[in-house]
Parts: C-alpha cells; structure tokens; sequence
DNA sequence: ACTAATTAATAAAATATATTATTAACTATA
DNA sequence: TATAGTTAATAATATATTTTATTAATTAGT
C-alpha cells in the first residue's frame, strides 16, 4: 500500500504522481508551506497534507517548523531532507576526471576537481576509471548504499535512454551504462558532457526562471546544451547540441569526425590549442615560446594561464577566436530566440579577453530584434559545472522528474 | 454550471481540463472510443462517458455510432462535430496571399490559392487586405459567427503573443492582430509563417507520430520552424526559426536585413533570382532569355516554371543552391538530431532537382550517426501548406491546445 | 493587554471519481 | 444455431478529493 513513490509504475495512480510533483516543487524551489504547494499544485490543502505525512514518514521530507510571515498564523514549511539519499556525478574530459556527491536537496557534499585521467578506448581504460570511481565512493562519509545512482558525463555521442556511448568507450554489445554498472555496483546514467552541464547551469543558475536557455561547452570541443520551454531537449536518439561540427567555415582542416569545415576547426579549446602552436612554429614570441623550444608540450591550459598573465599571443588568438564563437552565437541567437546563453567550458575562463569580441560579433551578426531579448552569461559553475550537471541531472532521473 | 470549456479560466477545474484533452485527442487522433480515450487518459470509464454526453450537448463533439471491432461488443465512436465551428487562415507571401477556412475537425472547406496582393507598409493596404479577407469571408456558405477565429501568416518577425507584426505591417501603436480585429470583426491571431506551416505539416504529415522535427519555408526568404517534443517552438519573444539570417557565407551580399554573408542571401529564391539573373546578364542563355533581352521582369515563379521545363541554368542554379541548403540542413541535423526534416515553400516545388544536391551535401557535412536518425521529406501540403497551417494553428490557440 | 484582521490547520460534509459487478452486444467455432 | 469467449456499457458500491465550516495561531492597531 505504502509503496514509494521511486518504485513501480505508477501510470494512473495520482497520489504517487502528486508525490512526485511535491519532490519537483521543492527541487525547483526550495522550502514550501502547504498551502503554497496546494495554490502551486491546484490541489486541496487537506490532500497535500495527506501527502506531504507520507512523505515525511518515507523521510524523503523534513518539517522546518514555523516560517515568519506578513500576518496571521505562521505555516510549518517542508523541504526535502538532505539525508533522504545521494547522487553521485563523474565528469570525464580529455585529460581529466572530477567527481562529486550531491545530498538529496541538491547541495554538493563532495567534490574532486580535474583529477588527471587519460581516457582510452579499452576495457582496461574502463576498469581503471571505475576503481577510481569506487576509490571515490568509498571514502566518504556517507554509507555506500545511500547514494542512489550514479551519472558520467562523456564527450561526443551519447544515446543516454539506451546507455550506449558511441564516441568513446564505444566497447561491444553491451550499453556503456550496464558496464560501469557491474563495476561500481550502483544504478548509472551516462549522459553527453554539454547537456548535463547545461542542465546544472539551468538548475544552479541565479536565472531560475528562464525557460529557454543555450549553453555553450567550449572546452576541447564545442559542444551545446539546449533548454527549452523548461525541458532539457535530446533529439531523437539524444545527440542534439553537435555544434561543433556545423559545417561553419570553409577551410582545409580536417576535424576529429573527419569532415572538415566544422564550426569546432576554428572555435574550440583544439583550435586555440592549434592556432597557437602555429604562430609559435612562425616564430611569434609568448611566455610560452620557452617551453616550446624546449620541445615541451603545449597544453590548452598552459595556453589558459599565459592567457591570466596577459600573454599578448593568446589574448590575440582569444580575441580571434571569440569573434569567431560570438558570429556562431548570433546564428543560435536567430534560430532559438533564447532568453539566455551561458559560455561555460575551459575558454569560460578567459571571461572578459573572450565575452567582449563575443558580444560585438553579436551586435555584427545577429538581428537586434531577436539578440536584445538575449542575456549573454558566463557560467556560474565554473569547473564545477560538469560534476554539478551530473549529479543533478542524475538525481532528476533518478527521481522520474525530467 | 455547464459553462464551455472554451469560456472562463478553468484553473483548477479538473473537469474542463479533461474535456480539453478530450478534444485535444480526438484533434489529433480522429474518432475514438470511449474505452480507448478512458485508456489514452488514464481516467476511468464513468468519467469520460459523463465528459463525453456533455461535449455532445455542447455540440462539440457527435456520435458517430456503432465501430467494426475483432470480437466483442462492437463500441460507439465519438469525434469532433465539423460544424461545431470554423476556422480561417490567411497566408500573405512576397506578392500574393492565399486564404481558406478549416471546419471543426480541421477538413478544409474552402481555399483561394495564390490572389495576387503586393504587401505595403500602409494603413492603406492593410484596409485593402481587409477587405479581401472579408469578401472572401462573406462569399462563403457558412454564416460568419461560425468563424471562431482568424488566423494570419506573415514573415519576419512576428510576436503572436503580443499580437504585433515588426517586419511588416509595423503600424504603430495597436497590435497589427487588434488592427485587424477591428476590420473583420472576429479574434485575430497572427503567426509567423514558417512556423504556422510547421504546425501545418506537423498536423497534417503522414509521419503523426513525430515528435521532433525541423520544417524548412524555402521561398523568397528562407525560414525554420521547430517541433520539440511534440510542441511547437516560440522562444522568448516567438523569433525563433530566423535561419535566413545565420551567418553562413563569407560573401559580400548585403541581405534584406541590412548584414551581409546571412544564409538568405545564398539559399533562397531570392537568391536563386539574383543568381539567375546575373546569369542572364552574363550572357548565359535560358528559356527565359528572350524575355529577360525584352527588359521584362523575370519572376521567381518564370524561373521556378522554366525548371519543370528543364531549363538548363534554372537546373543548374537550384543544384548549386541546394548543395548550399544541403549544408545548411546539415547543421541543423547536428544541432537539432530531428526525426524528421520536411522541405517546403516555394522552392519546394523543385523537388528532386532539389533534393538530390541537398541529400548529397548532408552525407557529405553531417555526423553519419546522427543523421541516420533523420528522415529528409518534402512537404505534402504544397500551395496550401501556409493556408493549412494558419488555419490548424489557429484553432489549437482558439480551443487552447497549445 | 485587548480586539479585529489575517492566515494556517483541521474536521465534517459534500462531491467527484474509480472499482467492481452486472448486463449487453457482438464474434468465432463447434 | 447454440455456446463460449470477448469487449462495451451501465449500475452499484467504494474510495478519493474538494468544499465549507470551525478552530488555532499569529500580527497590527487601539
């Protein structure tokens, strides 16, 4: 009879979807009384009351007591307890992994930052990521069995309903999802890097109301994440947000799909990355030809720290390339109408050396009408964002409220 | 007690609610029985039978009586009353309009194709377009108060929310719907035309079960609409869909919209126009001329018939546009990962001649494993897509389906 | 400190909806 | 053409939900 709201089907059972309405509510909003979920919800206060008993005493929800008010009797107001359960989020990016916890109320408990990892395409590569995972886990505090799932963020093409990865760790029959499952021994959602930063940002953002939302994952690659009418949009087979391979410029580089003329040949970390080493071979001078001419590898982060120490090369190539990412908005501007667009990724952290040639591209390219009802951001999350976007968008799943 | 659902805000009345989606099923669905609609809602038997008698006395909704069954006791069918109400539609393109009127159940009653009309930005002309909507409204068989509403087309940027018209018929003040409203005397809604075509094929297309797709409007102008997760995409302001206007080439045309280098100004008929006639000028022969030397004007529709006629430079110019639009609908497959892209418009009547460059270009400039995903079709509706789509539109917003 | 006004929470009554049982209408098959 | 099996429609009963009335807790003003 009692049975929670997470199981089963719950296909024509209205109190179990009133539940899970009430969990929504409080994820989006925080802390409610019950005659505010009952205006919200357009149910009666003695049936939200029903509910909101039993899901105390599922402990999913705490009373915090009495609330202050403007007049009259003061309600008890609810909240999701933190202790209900948590969410595990893994971000795997070209050379680096972070990991995270979220409690149940969606504050991070835990987080590892940029723990180097070089991603292969092997069953060993796998087996190395998922003890790192399980050496993660089992550090914390919390009991093994409270966190409830598990989400990996991956680059490329990731069908997250059917848990196939199919640009990395593209290893055979099984989904990638049922693999690190049988590794870590918890429910695991895979899910494309973009879009589950995208929808941290959508979650964590001070902009809460806004209902359609781009960001835009400029990292190595470049990659979108789309909002819109308040859902995370997917696709078909959930590969929306391929910008980076637009077919943007009519150059001869060839990009990693192995077409040539993507919109990620001329913007992305890759193609700062490629720019600069180029000038460098031309005899350009930055703080980093030393390094260079000692036949050391340039990486896109030493490229980013010259960047903080105004280096005049890659400001140069920043300003370039930012010029060339804010044309590209303009388009996303024109197709979407969108009431925000976040800039998150690496070359997030170029903030004004990038955002300021973006913003003029925008004022060059796109039509007024349409770019003055768009607010251009940078992320709030910074490197937190993928491992945030993770955890969330797991928790959301985990929960059925997407 | 027995208040319409149309009328009043309904907020919490469960009971128009259901109504609402009992006609939004059978809007989408045609006939159905009450079991299947009991099924399909997940609301019980009693209910819906109590629902259905009343829209019945409501008169939205008939009997259609006893249904063919595989065994058993053969069901009564209910559907939408035709004559419950009517809908009109306006689609006003470059140098024409067209006008028809959908009944209840959204069959077209009447449609006038292609009346000539040149579209100025005077009061003037908005009287004159008036009173063509009205002669043609009067000329019909059903009596004027069954028109529930009007629907209106028009490109550029349209707010159908706010009712206001910026690219044209930019008036001032009033609302161009309001202004319209006055003249023919019925609620006006007024929509972008790509996106009412959108709405159109969505409706109307075989392909029903399609929740994500892309309809491109190739005519004079070049615009999109979107259909995400079964809903048709506004964003912020309803701008969404300029496509024509992506920064795309490299090329030094200024666009209609005062940039240069926009989509528009390659793929487009305007595009194909001004190609062709540079042609022309460049000496190179076509059937068209002997009327291009006359000094007379060659129109899109000259160049558009002189291709069913296997003009060699119209074939020559809709391939070279199409390898162009090929490209362009490529990253919309990589952005969007669409089940279904429909071509429509003007340019639409080119078929193959268009499709095939366009086909190639998309093997040729899209991610294979996304666009695998995506059916390419050309639009059904043909000349009365607009029409159409103004119309189904138009009713949706009336009955408030949206 | 008392009273009126305001909002919250609970209880009782009324209404709405769903479940189950029953009857009806039909198909397929012996 | 009878009969078992199947699905639909209706009736009766049970359950769920809302509405209204009542009580509780609080603030602001006198």
């Amino acid at each position: 009879m009692n049975t929670s709201f997470l199981q089963k089907s719950y296909e024509g059972n209205r109190s179990a979807s009133l539940k899970k309405d009430i969990i929504r509510l409080l994820v989006i909003g925080g802390n409610y009384s019950i005659t505010d979920i009952s205006k919200e919800m357009n149910t009666s206060v003695p049936t939200i009351t029903k509910l909101i008993v039993e899901l105390i005493s599922e402990s999913y929800v705490l009373d915090f007591g009495k609330q202050g008010t403007n007049g009259g009797r003061r309600p008890n107001v609810y909240g999701l307890n933190p202790d209900a359960g948590y969410f595990a989020g893994v971000d795997i990016s070209k050379d680096f992994i972070s990991m995270g916890v979220i409690n149940f109320k969606g504050e991070m408990n835990e987080f590892v930052g940029n723990r180097e990892f070089v991603m292969e395409n092997t069953i060993e590569s796998l087996d190395s990521l998922c003890s790192i995972i399980n050496s993660f886990l089992n550090k914390l505090s919390i009991p093994r069995d409270k966190i409830l799932s598990l989400g990996v963020n991956l680059s490329g093409r990731v069908n997250s309903e059917s848990g196939y990865s199919y640009s990395f760790y593209f290893l055979g029959e099984k989904p990638l999802s049922m693999l690190i499952e049988e590794r870590v021994d918890c429910p695991v959602y895979i899910e494309n890097d973009s879009r589950a930063m995208t929808y941290g940002e959508f979650m964590m953002g001070s902009d809460s109301h806004v209902k359609n939302m781009i960001f835009i994952n400029a990292s190595w690659g470049l990659g979108i994440g789309i909002i819109m009418d308040g859902r995370l949009y997917y696709g078909k087979s959930g590969f929306s947000g391929e910008y980076g391979h637009f077919p943007f410029f009519d150059n001869e580089i060839i990009c990693r799909c192995g077409k040539r003329g993507c919109l990620e040949t001329g913007v992305s970390g890759s193609a700062i990355h490629r720019m600069f080493t180029e000038r460098l071979k031309e005899g350009r001078v930055s703080m980093l030809s030393g390094k260079f001419n000692n036949g050391l590898e340039i990486t896109l982060e030493d490229i980013m720290d010259a960047l903080q120490k105004e280096d005049v090369l890659a400001i140069e190539i920043i300003e370039c390339v930012g010029n060339e990412m804010g044309k590209a908005i303009s388009g996303l501007i024109n197709l979407f109408n969108p009431e925000l667009i976040v800039l998150g990724g690496t070359l997030a952290a170029a903030k004004e050396y990038i955002m300021l040639p973006i913003r003029s591209a925008i004022n060059k390219y796109s039509l007024i009408l349409v770019s003055k009802d768009t607010k251009l951001k940078l992320s709030r999350l910074g490197e937190k964002c993928g491992v945030t976007g993770a955890c969330m968008l797991v928790r959301s799943k985990t929960l059925g409220l997407l």
